[in-house]
DNA sequence: TTGCAACTACGATAAATGTCGTATATATTT
DNA sequence: AAATATATACGACATTTATCGTAGTTGCAA
């Protein structure tokens, strides 16, 4: 499967976001991001469908896109790639940064000491 | 500062991760990671030197290249975007992603509970 | 001092990406 | 039914990115 550009991937996540839509409802949440003309969304999508990043269904005039990749199907690669290049290999770097940066809530902490349990018995 | 394209970014890598080095060197680790001819690595970091990613010590025959700006400059900008696009705008997704996919050790998981402790105290 | 080895400089171009205008079809409203 | 609004199709093109060949320079070894 080919990598999505950066363009590309903005409309999948407007998608993974939204579910299915017309091509105006990803183009309004897309045009809110950045300026762009409805013809450029329109025929990024049809190229993603081409591509085979997006299905569609013509079915009624106004067609319907979805994703037809899921997220998790590109989180691998592009996690390992930022951790190797910015991060100096190590995904601590990277957890420590996400944690570090943003105010993280109770709750999400809480979850992550979950997980840090079971891992710790899994040893 | 323009933002490093991903050839660049392999590039800056090499570089954040040895320190000062010259074409030949940069250009055999490069090597390594995919093919490519010694020029078009050449030409590169002349590019990014334009571009100011990279100084250069140009006083011996065979020029010093070194990173002209840290990773840490990048890391906020691509986390975000990472973040916001492939992991639905939570960075906690993010982190448990990186945890839960990676063997994690018990040192890396100490340092992890460590900061968590640090964080819940602030509140 | 000639010849080889290792560099840099530079231009050309291929390939990928992003953008938009125009034409045309299809509904909807008046 | 004509006018209007809203869609899709499609091609053209500008820009960015990546790659490489060729020429020329410099230091060193034979």
């Amino acid at each position: 499967m080919k990598k999505p550009t950066e363009a590309e991937l903005d409309i999948l996540a407007i998608l993974w976001q939204h579910g299915p839509s017309s091509v105006r409802t990803v183009h309004d949440i897309l045009n809110e991001q950045r300026e762009v003309v409805y013809t450029t969304t329109l025929k990024t999508m049809q190229v993603m469908t081409e591509k085979g990043l997006l299905k569609r269904d013509t079915s009624q005039k106004t067609h319907i896109y979805e994703a037809a990749i899921r997220a998790d199907m590109l989180q691998e690669d592009v996690v390992d790639k930022v951790v190797n290049t910015l991060f100096a290999g190590s995904s601590l770097n990277l957890v420590m940064h996400a944690l570090g940066n943003k105010p993280t809530s109770k709750e999400d902490l809480d979850q992550i000491k979950e997980l840090i349990k079971k891992l710790e018995k899994e040893k």
